[in-house]
DNA sequence: GGAAAAGCGTGCGCCGAGCACGCTAATCTG
DNA sequence: CAGATTAGCGTGCTCGGCGCACGCTTTTCC
């Protein structure tokens, strides 16, 4: 074949964009972290960490969901004392989504797994080897095929 | 920070995993196939391309599906003329699903897209950067932290 | 040869998602 | 500056996907 890298890369990223995969991954780094954080809350919660105290509407095009999906995902996440609405102060009619301190250590926590994660499988690359996947990835990733993203 | 790369791979990885990401993936890819063909379906498909003609719990099992899932996507596929289900020669419970041409066709293309779409955003990099960043994509995926994949 | 197990499709209940509604507050307009 | 329009919020409702449980057929085991 002519060119097979497309299709080497194409194969592995086929397989990390597997329900499967992302299931697996979400779970493994949500756990313990209480049954109110899961795949479906931890983009709000990530998006507030993100943006700082949100609206529902703006979180939701953020994010890619559907404003009402934000607010009932965001209802699980407060009655969990992640997340508190608070009346915007420029804005009568606007609600503030903002994280609790709960919220903010949970996000913190399950990005720390992942990184921590990384480093073990990395652990037995040659130095150079994971210095320049990580910059090879993050330019791949910023300027591939998938660029500009939400959720 | 004494080891950012972990970070910095996490941060890259973490967009790959996001479901807006996979929604825009899929859908990109699997434009124009018919409407059978979606985020929902794909993977049967795939997974039949991947093992041949398979019973329906074992796919189940193979892409962590419950296999009622399966059946009932496998029912849109069969009628869009992408899959057909014929009784196992060995077992006069079991029915096969197995890829028509069709079927093969199309996940042939949709591999063929995603692998064009890389090629296409690689094709400004120097030729050693791609392929090392195919060699250690690989390499990552195979024993990294999301090692053995379903779906 | 009879019982247990495995395979299949389907009815049913559950849950998440988006639309539509009613309400309040802000903004625009004449 | 008052009325009308727009924007934001939460919630009732409907739709669709998913998994469990059931009934049935065929195979496997003792």
């Amino acid at each position: 074949m002519k060119n097979p890298t497309g299709h080497d890369i194409a194969d592995a990223l086929g397989l990390l964009l597997r329900r499967s995969t992302r299931a697996r991954v979400y779970t493994r780094l949500t756990e313990g972290l209480g049954e109110a954080v899961d795949e479906l809350t931890y983009p709000v919660l990530s998006g507030l960490a993100r943006t700082g105290p949100y609206s529902a509407a703006d979180l939701g095009r953020e994010i890619g969901l559907d404003r009402t999906t934000v607010t009932r995902r965001a209802d699980r996440l407060e009655q969990a004392g992640l997340l508190r609405r608070q009346p915007d102060p420029a804005d009568g009619r606007a609600t503030l989504l903002a994280l609790t301190d709960d919220g903010r250590t949970a996000v913190e926590a399950t990005r720390q797994r992942l990184a921590t994660g990384i480093e073990e499988s990395l652990a037995t690359w040659p130095q150079a080897d994971a210095q320049a996947f990580a910059r090879l990835l993050r330019r791949f990733v910023d300027e591939g095929p998938f660029a500009a993203g939400q959720d």
